[in-house]
DNA sequence: TCAAATGTTTGATC
DNA sequence: GGATCAAACATTTG
């Protein structure tokens, strides 16, 4: 489910009905969302109360009376308040009022407390949606990457995913294959308001919602009934007409229209 | 049976 | 260092 805008929409539906809430209990179940001792971090949650929910790019950040509940949703993670169990349930929080449960197939999930943001977590490029433009400018002419696995690279910036970076390189018609420091200003400055504009909009249908994402109320986003490219290979394009192509880049489906999106 | 899936990390290679 | 590519992680879906 995740990228900024669908994490963004969880943190929004999380907050409400977490914040000032008492972590009474806590359990886990796999080893692979949770890398340490569950026990220990189901004693380190016990009790305490959460102050706030924020988002750092990907990441679900609670802050607690000591340290922090850090939750990466991986490819299918959900956080979902009094909801069922299920085969999929990785972990359970039982607050003073309700439960939450992060139920994730895949598993590529993760969930830490930390006294502070680790470091690979801190040290992510700047937010997709906060940067100025300015500042996304200089950072594409210093790099000699193409221009679609930059984006998806979370050190470069923190926040876009694969379809974000498919939609935005569509909106701004620049082919993903594009070399990032060899993009004109113009080009530059069209890229850095599509990917603000598709992010506003994507926030604003509270995601997309293909496979399994919902918010933490349970509900489906709206933003994959507005995708121009992504998931349409052979779907005429909405510009030109011509047939939306996928190629792979970096290991990743990525779709673009071969008469818009020139280098 | 095979390919692909909203993500991240690690290692090999140039 | 950068940059590219592939593989790994684990499971479901078409």
């Amino acid at each position: 489910m995740p990228e900024l805008p669908e994490v963004e929409t969880v943190v929004r539906s999380l907050a409400p009905r977490l914040t000032g809430r008492r972590i009474l209990r806590a359990h886990f179940s796999s080893r692979h969302v949770v890398r340490e001792n569950f026990r220990r971090l189901a004693a380190r949650l016990a009790g305490q109360t959460v102050h706030s929910v924020t988002r750092h790019g990907k990441f679900i950040v609670a802050a607690l009376d000591s340290g922090n509940l850090i939750v990466h949703l991986g490819m299918t993670g959900r956080l979902l308040f009094d909801s069922p169990t299920g085969p999929h349930t990785r972990a359970i929080f039982e607050l003073d009022e309700g439960t939450l449960v992060y139920d994730d197939p895949r598993q590529f999930g993760r969930i830490e407390w930390a006294p502070e943001l680790p470091a690979r977590v801190a040290r992510l490029g700047p937010d997709a949606f906060l940067i100025a433009e300015n500042d996304f400018l200089q950072l594409l002419r210093k790099r000699n990457a193409r221009i679609k696995p930059l984006l998806l690279n979370q050190s470069f910036i923190r926040g876009m995913g694969n379809i974000y970076s498919d939609e935005a390189l569509f909106q701004a018609a620049i082919h993903p294959r594009a070399i990032a420091s060899r993009l004109s200003k113009a080009r530059a400055q069209r890229l850095y308001r599509a990917m603000i504009d598709v992010l506003g909009a994507a926030i604003d249908q509270k995601g997309s919602s293909i496979s399994n994402y919902v918010d933490s109320e349970g509900r489906r986003g709206a933003f994959q009934n507005m995708h121009q490219v992504y998931g349409r290979e052979g779907e005429p394009c909405s510009r030109c007409g011509a047939k939306i192509r996928r190629i792979v880049l970096a290991g990743r489906g990525t779709h673009f229209c071969p008469r818009c999106q020139r280098m």
